[in-house]
Parts: C-alpha cells; sequence; structure tokens
RNA sequence: GGGUAGAUGGCGAAAUCGGUAGACGCACCACACUCAAAAUGUGGCGAUUAAAGGUCAUGAGGGUUCGAGUCCCUCUCUACCCA
C-alpha cells in the first residue's frame, strides 16, 4: 500500500511527543561531555523571519547531531524582550509595552515550535520579565560598587526621533543612529557609563585566545577598541597651565610648530587672549553646530583661529602659538595635538593655509626635503634631522629606531612617558525611555548616590504609565514612582529614572540560561562554570562589534567579581550569511516594486510607470517588498523542508538566495526519501537489523562503501566546519546509491536505509523520526546514537588510476587496489592509453602517485 | 587609503599537504508513463568541432612544477568593516 508524505501531520505529531517526552530538556548528568549550543536570542518582533529561521536551523542541526553523538547538550532559547518598538506600539496603539511584547512573544514560540528546533522550553528567559531584570540590576550595582559605573557629564549622542542618547557603537559611520536612522545631535548631559576602557587592552589581548571566531570579527573588534601606542608629552602654556598631548610620534617633538585645541577643551576659554575673545568664541559656536564626521574628514578645507597665546615645547623650549581646530576632537586623547605640519598631513594642509612654519625633521633616504617648499607631509620614513638627541637616526617605530629612542628620552628626562590610547569610549548607557531595566540607584540629596538595597529588588517598572508621545521619559513624569525615601538615610529622596541601554540585557543572558530559574542568585557559579563557555554560539554579523564586545565586557567583569571562573564567554562563533531575494527597483525612481507586481520576471517593468526595472538579490526586508514569509513556506512544505533547502543552498556563512524552485527540489529530495524507506519498511520480510553475511558480493561491497563514505564525510562536514551545504548533498548521494542499488534484499541495504535515516535525523528531523518509527523502533530516532564509520567498509579492490601524459589526463585505468609503485608503472605503460600516446616517443621520467596516478613525461 | 573575505557552467555551488575541474541540486532538453497534463521515472546538459577523437576553459596577465582552481608575483572587479 502506498503512503503518502503528509508533513503537516507528521510534524505536528512528533513535535508533541518530543514536548512530552521532554526529549531536548538539557541533562546534568556528568558522565557525559557538555556541550552549548546557542543562537542569538531575538527581539520579539511578533513575526519570525527567514534570517531568524537560518540561524536557528543552523544551531539546531549542531546541538541534535551533538546529542546523537552523546553530548549532553544545553540548547535554550529566549527574548532579547526589551526595547523601542514596544514602547512606539504603545503610543501608537495604546497597548502596554508589556502586553505587546508578551503577545508578540507567545505568537513567535509557536512559530519557532512548528520550526522543530529543540530547545529547552523550560529555560526559556524573557528580558523584560521582573525575575530576569532583577538579576540585570543586580549586576549593575556590582560594576557601582566595583567603579565600573559612574555617571559624568558629557557631550553624547543624541537621537532626535528616538529622543534618547545612543551609545557610539549605535551610531553608524555617517553619524546616523543605528536604530531610527536620524542623523544624532550632540547634547551635554549627565548620563550613566560603564567603563569598558579598564577592559580596552584585555578585550584586545584575548581576541588571540579566540581561533574558532572568524578572523574579520576579530579584526572589526580590534579596529573598533583601535589601540595606538605613543607617548603623553607635557607641554606647558607660557602661563603655566599644563596642556598634555597624546601623539604616535614623539619622536617628531622637535618639528612641532604650534598646537591645537579642540574647541572643546577646558582651557580654551583661560588661554584665549582678551582681544581674541570674540573671534574663538565665534568658532568655538561655528563648531559645535558639526557633527564629528563632518569635522573630520580628510579632504575637508581645514579652519581654525589663534587663540593669541604660546606654548613651550618641552623638548626645546620653542616658544609656539596654540590655536584651536575643528579638527581636533575632544574625545580621542587629550583633546590637544602638537602639530608637526612636515610629517602630518592635515597639519600641514593648515600649517599652509594659516602661513604657519614646516620644520623638516625626517629626511627621507635619497631626497632633501624642506619646509618651505614641501606640498605634502612627509609621514614616511627616513633619518632624523633637527631633532637633537634623535638626530642620525632611523625614523620609525621598529626596535632601535626613533620613536622608541624618543620615548626613553622623554621618560628619563621627565618630560613625557610612552602611552597607549584607545578608540574605544567608556559605554554610555543611560536611555531616557520606559521599556527598559530601571537603574536602580536613589539620587539623595545628603546621601549622593544610593544603590536600592538587594532585599528591595528588582526595581520594577511602574505600570500605570501615560504613553502620551515623545517627550521627556515616561518615568520622570511620574511623581509617585520618582518620589521615595533614601534607602539609606530615610530621608526623601528621587529615583533615576533613566533605564538602561538594552544591550545590557543580552550582555548576560547566556549565563542565566545555565541557571534559568534561580530565584536567590543571577546564576549558580557551579551550574555556570559547567556549562559555559557557549561551545557554538550562531547569529549575524550585525552583532560583531555591539553584543560581542559588550558580552566579552561582562564576562570578565563578572569574573573579576568571583562570580564565574573563564575569560571568554563564546568558544566558537558562526556569522551565518543574510538570506537575499530578488528584488525589482524601478533605477529612475528608486522605488521598490513588489515581484507579485512584476508581469513578466523575464522583462520586468514598472507597473505604474512602465521603466524596466533593475533585478538583483538583496537582504528580506518589509521595505524592499522581496521578504519570504516563514509561515507560508511552512504551511506549503513544512518544517523540514524548509530546514533542508536553507543548509543546503549556501554554506552557513555565505548569503543565500532564495529561490522556490529550490524549496521544491528539497521537497522532491524529502519525497524520495520517504518512498525508498516506506517501500523498505513496509517490504514483506523485511529484516531492519538483518546481521552482514561473512563475505558480500562485488554490488553490496559497492554499496556498503557508499553509506559508509557518507557516514564518514557528513560527520567530516559536520564535526569541521558546518558544512551544511556538502552534507545535504551527501544524503542525497546515499540515497541515490541506495535507490540505483541491485541488492535490495540485502542485510547491507538495511544497513544503508538505517544510515540514511539516522544521518537525515538532524536535518529532517519530523521525517526522520517518522521513518524511524516505520522501521519498527520504539524510541525516538533522536536518542539513537550516531553512526560510526568501518573502515573496513571503505576499502575498495580496485581503484580508477589516472594515466597522464606530459600532465594531461589521456584516460584512466582500473586496476588492483593494493598494486605498489612498480606494478602501477607497469599497468600503465602496457596501457592501450599509454601505447597511442607514447607510441615511439622516449619516455625521460615517469612520475607514480600511489592509488591515483602515472604520468609520463617524454622528450619531443 | 588600510583591513577582511571573495571572483569556478544558464544559476546555487563542489573539489585546495598541487594529482580525472564542475560532486550535489536548480533550470533546461529528450524519452517513458498518460486521452492529456501534473506527479514520477530514465537519459542528456561548460565552450568549440557534424561526430569519434581533439582543442580550449576556474576574473586578467605572468611565474614555479612532470602536473596549478589550489603555490608565488602583478593587476581588475565585488562585498563588508575601519579611516
Amino acid at each position: 500500500m502506498e503512503s503518502r508524505y503528509t508533513p503537516g501531520e507528521i510534524e505536528q505529531k512528533w513535535q508533541q511527543v518530543w514536548a512530552e517526552q521532554r526529549l531536548d530538556q538539557a541533562s546534568d548528568d556528568a558522565s557525559k561531555p557538555k556541550f552549548y549550543a546557542l543562537s542569538m536570542f531575538p527581539y520579539p518582533s511578533g513575526n519570525l523571519h527567514m534570517g531568524h529561521v537560518r540561524n536557528y536551523t543552523i544551531t539546531d542541526v549542531v546541538a541534535r547531531v551533538r546529542r546523537m553523538q552523546g553530548y549532553r547538550v544545553l540548547h535554550p532559547m529566549g527574548w532579547d524582550a526589551f526595547g523601542l518598538p514596544a514602547e512606539n506600539a504603545a503610543i501608537d496603539r495604546g497597548i502596554h509595552p508589556a502586553q505587546w511584547t508578551y503577545q508578540n512573544i507567545d505568537q513567535m514560540r509557536v512559530q519557532l515550535q512548528e520550526l522543530g528546533l529543540s530547545y529547552d522550553w523550560e529555560r526559556e528567559v524573557a528580558t523584560c520579565a521582573p525575575d530576569y531584570y532583577r538579576w540585570t540590576q543586580w549586576i549593575f550595582i556590582q560594576m557601582l560598587q566595583m567603579g565600573l559605573a559612574y555617571q559624568k557629564e558629557a557631550a553624547v549622542n543624541w537621537d532626535p526621533i528616538d529622543q534618547t542618547v545612543l551609545a557610539n557603537e549605535q551610531v553608524d559611520s555617517e553619524g546616523r543612529s543605528w536604530r531610527s536612522g536620524a542623523r544624532v545631535e550632540k547634547k551635554l548631559l549627565r548620563q550613566w557609563f560603564l567603563k569598558i576602557t579598564d577592559y580596552a587592552e584585555e578585550l584586545l589581548q584575548d581576541l588571540d585566545k579566540l581561533p574558532g571566531w572568524p578572523e574579520r570579527v576579530r579584526t572589526m573588534q580590534a579596529n573598533w577598541i583601535g589601540k595606538s601606542t605613543g607617548a603623553r608629552v607635557g607641554f606647558t602654556t607660557e602661563g603655566g597651565d599644563e596642556l598634555p598631548v597624546f601623539t604616535t610620534r614623539p619622536d617628531t617633538l622637535w618639528g612641532a610648530t604650534f598646537m591645537v585645541l579642540s574647541p572643546e577643551h577646558p582651557l580654551v576659554e583661560t588661554l584665549t587672549a582678551p582681544d581674541r575673545v570674540a573671534t574663538v568664541e565665534d568658532y568655538r559656536k561655528e563648531a559645535a553646530a558639526k557633527s564629528e564626521i563632518d569635522r573630520t574628514a580628510e579632504d575637508r578645507e581645514k579652519t581654525g583661529v589663534w587663540m593669541g597665546s604660546y606654548a613651550v615645547n618641552p623638548v626645546n623650549g620653542a616658544k609656539i602659538p596654540i590655536w584651536i581646530a575643528d579638527y581636533v576632537l575632544m574625545g580621542y586623547g587629550t583633546g590637544a595635538i602638537m602639530a608637526v605640519p612636515a610629517h602630518d598631513q592635515r597639519d600641514f594642509e593648515f600649517a599652509r593655509k594659516f602661513g604657519l612654519p614646516v620644520r623638516v625633521v625626517v629626511q627621507p633616504e635619497g631626497q632633501s626635503i624642506d619646509g618651505d617648499t614641501l606640498t605634502e607631509a612627509w609621514p614616511g620614513d627616513g633619518v632624523m634631522v633637527n631633532s637633537g638627541p634623535l638626530d642620525g637616526m632611523p625614523a620609525g617605530k621598529g626596535e632601535g629606531q626613533s620613536v622608541a629612542a624618543a620615548i626613553a628620552w622623554l621618560e628619563a628626562n621627565g618630560k613625557g612617558n610612552g602611552e597607549a590610547n584607545y578608540r574605544l569610549r567608556d559605554w554610555l548607557i543611560s536611555r531616557q525611555r520606559y521599556w527598559g531595566v530601571p537603574i536602580p540607584v536613589v539620587h539623595c540629596p545628603s546621601c549622593g548616590i544610593v544603590p536600592v538595597p538587594d532585599d528591595q529588588l528588582p526595581v520594577t517598572l511602574p505600570e500605570d504609565v501615560e504613553f502620551s508621545g515623545r517627550g521627556a521619559s515616561p518615568l520622570a513624569q511620574l511623581d509617585h514612582w520618582v518620589n521615595v525615601p533614601c534607602p539609606s538615610c530615610g530621608e526623601p529622596a528621587k529615583r533615576e529614572t533613566d533605564t538602561m541601554d538594552t544591550f545590557i540585557d543580552s550582555s548576560w543572558y547566556f549565563l542565566r540560561y545555565s541557571d534559568a530559574k534561580n530565584a536567590e542568585e543571577a546564576f549558580n557559579a557551579d551550574k555556570v562554570n559547567g556549562w559555559m563557555p557557549v561551545d557554538q554560539y550562531v547569529g549575524g554579523i550585525e552583532h560583531a562589534i555591539l553584543h560581542l564586545l559588550y558580552s566579552r565586557f561582562l564576562t570578565k567583569v563578572l569574573r573579576d567579581r568571583g562570580l564565574l571562573n573563564f575569560d571568554e564567554p563564546f568558544q566558537r562563533l558562526l556569522t551565518q550569511g543574510m538570506v537575499q531575494n530578488l528584488t525589482y527597483k524601478n533605477p529612475k525612481t528608486g522605488k521598490y516594486v513588489p515581484s507579485d507586481q512584476v508581469a513578466d520576471p523575464a522583462n520586468p517593468v514598472d507597473p505604474t510607470t512602465s521603466d524596466a526595472l533593475e533585478v538583483f538579490y538583496e537582504k528580506m526586508s518589509k521595505s524592499k517588498y522581496n521578504g519570504v514569509d516563514p509561515k507560508a513556506v511552512l504551511a506549503k512544505y513544512g518544517a523540514d523542508t524548509a530546514r533542508m533547502f536553507i543548509l543546503f543552498k549556501a554554506p552557513p556563512e555565505k548569503d543565500l538566495e532564495w529561490d522556490d524552485a529550490d524549496v521544491e527540489g528539497q521537497y522532491r529530495f524529502l519525497n524520495r526519501v520517504w518512498r525508498l524507506v516506506t517501500e523498505f519498511a513496509s517490504r514483506e520480510g523485511a529484516d531492519i537489523n538483518a546481521a552482514l553475511p561473512k563475505s558480500l558480493t562485488k554490488d553490496e561491497k559497492t554499496l556498503r562503501r557508499a553509506i559508509h563514505a557518507a557516514i564518514k564525510d557528513i560527520t567530516e562536514d559536520i564535526d569541521g566546519d558546518y558544512q551544511f551545504n556538502t552534507a545535504v548533498s551527501e544524503l542525497m548521494k546515499l540515497n541515490n546509491a541506495l535507490g540505483d542499488a541491485p541488492c535490495k534484499d540485502s542485510p547491507v541495504y538495511a544497513e544503508g536505509v538505517r544510515a540514511l535515516v539516522l544521518l537525515l535525523a538532524p536535518f529532517a528531523p519530523h521525517l526522520a523520526d517518522e521513518l524511524w518509527h516505520q522501521m519498527g523502533h520504539a524510541d525516538s530516532v533522536h536518542l539513537a546514537p550516531w553512526p560510526s564509520v568501518d573502515p573496513a567498509a571503505l576499502v575498495a579492490d580496485e581503484i580508477t588510476l589516472v594515466i597522464q601524459v606530459m600532465g594531461k589526463t589521456r584516460g584512466t585505468l582500473e586496476v588492483p587496489a593494493d598494486s605498489d609503485q612498480a606494478a602501477l608503472e607497469k599497468l600503465a605503460r602496457e596501457s592501450d592509453i599509454a601505447q597511442k600516446y607514447i607510441d615511439g616517443k622516449e619516455i625521460k621520467k615517469v612520475i607514480v602517485v600511489p592509488g591515483k596516478l602515472v604520468n609520463f613525461v617524454v622528450a619531443g
């Protein structure tokens, strides 16, 4: 009787069975090695998109294979549930953010379950739940006590659309907010910061401990930390004020001909001569209106004004003028620079524009440059000149070169010292919004900043909040919430009304999974040390800096607090590629056109303007009308097909182009597997566990070799670099080999069907379990051990010998596998192929590669 | 400008201690089954040559080697990150 593959029924049935049997619960059985598989948890927008499906499928395959390989696996899921969209929904639609968020979570949990992902749902966390953010607050207080959380007044990035401040990491290179896309403004505000800069060096050094991370993510983090080494040099003003600078080229100090301060520098007022006050003030106002990007653009015309005062160059006592200019930023180094126009292009342009002297201190080899005639700065190497003790030295950063010598001289003479400077800034975590973790401190007029005591945590979000629209933080407007007695002295005090950046929530969630229901602690030390670090982390490249850097930072902080014993949270990292789809765009109007409005895909035109459309693959997104809804795909083909397609279509780290025809192809493949296995299982007298006979026929040997080659290759594809695309193609080959096998009654065939279903289990878990049961097994296929390779089965009696003449392949020959070099050469020489090509020619040399080929080198 | 990754049929991609380039799949073509279609099955499918047999072919150009997609040099282009 023929049965049809009905994914809808099968998938629902097995999902239910697995849940009832609690198959995916992480076990604490210490006799098994642990494996922690983790996907980056989603923001609960309410709808799963294809990027999620790809991300979670990859991790799920890893988790399932490791389980079958005998590991105890932790594979949890949760929700990065605080954030602005919930608050905006409240403003737009009058739903409370909590209600909106929990509705979305319920909706998305169902969608995840429909994908057959093997999560331990008993460890689910939501960062917006008080029993989670209680510990986020507790961690904040630890940091406050460690001196790593502090408040300061600073010029910060203000997002005028979202009405909140942002961290540097959350502003892109064009000065736009990562979320709203608005141009950020600079505002002077009192804000909370975390001292990530204390960990800059370790965060940089420990990148070397992460060989399992993609090189590019490590370089991106290293770039972001941006270490530069040089020296701090003690310039002073004529009036005796100290004016230190940081420079990466202290060897060029003798060539400094002026100084430049950032317009925001605290000494600007002191150093401005009375007759220059108006000019300097005007300039400062102008600079304040410009963005950092504009100010530091290299091709921009330099601007600046002289302050009417002078500094003293500590190395030679020279009196040099002090200017202010907007290309110097307060946020980098000391906010003041020494200008060496001969050897720095920006200083050079500035000097030429304002007629300042240019003094050469590095002579390039074989040239003689002169400050008066130079047309651009010489930043390269050469020989030091006009530089007192450095004269004659080779210029450069190497050992025994000018930079090291200059630092040694500065230190010996008390004029400065070697120093490293980092681009990384402290992490600004204040947000003037409601839907986030309240910063658990109270401001008391007499006690100052008082952390909320442990037994009063969590500081919960009040529910009676008006979401009238954008403006000040809703929390600041709630008098009854804000006004509290000081926990320390009991006098009237005020709560902090800022909430935390949601990136803090997601910087420790992977720790909480190890002990998700603990009501006494953030996590038990033994449990967290037992499960961590995450063995395989999977997520998008967009988190290469933000989330991954913050998580590494928090891990190190908690380690230093004695709460855990490892340095790095994520052992291996896989950054999966984007899911792209065909996108239609009108090049004239710049508008995207939905694919269902394109009548003829071969000749796409805009339905309204009839312009020819541009066609290309781009990341799926709503605004480009090129998204494919996972729900529709699941309804039509089932989760197993969707999983197979996503795994097969491209290697995990590469971008994946959606293609309905290829989805169809995977569906056909699963149908072929279905037919092959059900035909076998329903066959009269089929014995799925028949013992292999002592000796095998040639056909049986060939089939068995194919079976064990598949086991070997698939295992290697997964244990190595997660080459799921080739693993799936090996599954197809095995299925083809079984289908073509002439010996379907053989125990070898039974062995092959068994292997096929086992190997398929991590990829198409529902189908595999259904077939496994149809084959007569009582237990789930997911509890069965991963098949092992029989090396004897891989040994072939005959091999294909390639015969080459002058390196060109001329044919092949079947030869006994155990032939030695001499025998191979003899067989090759005597072959028709060789006869034909070397007939009469002199053989100069014969190259024999055992097991592979024979190559004849002939004369002429 | 610097860094990282990459460029292979009509398409997605395989293959790198140098050893039969294009596995596996999609699309396409032919055939079988069918009244017909779908589904399914069988075969074909880099270019060129009427074909056997050749020749050419892994972004471009050079080199090393018996032999190069793979190693070395120069260049072009694409993506991402940083400036």
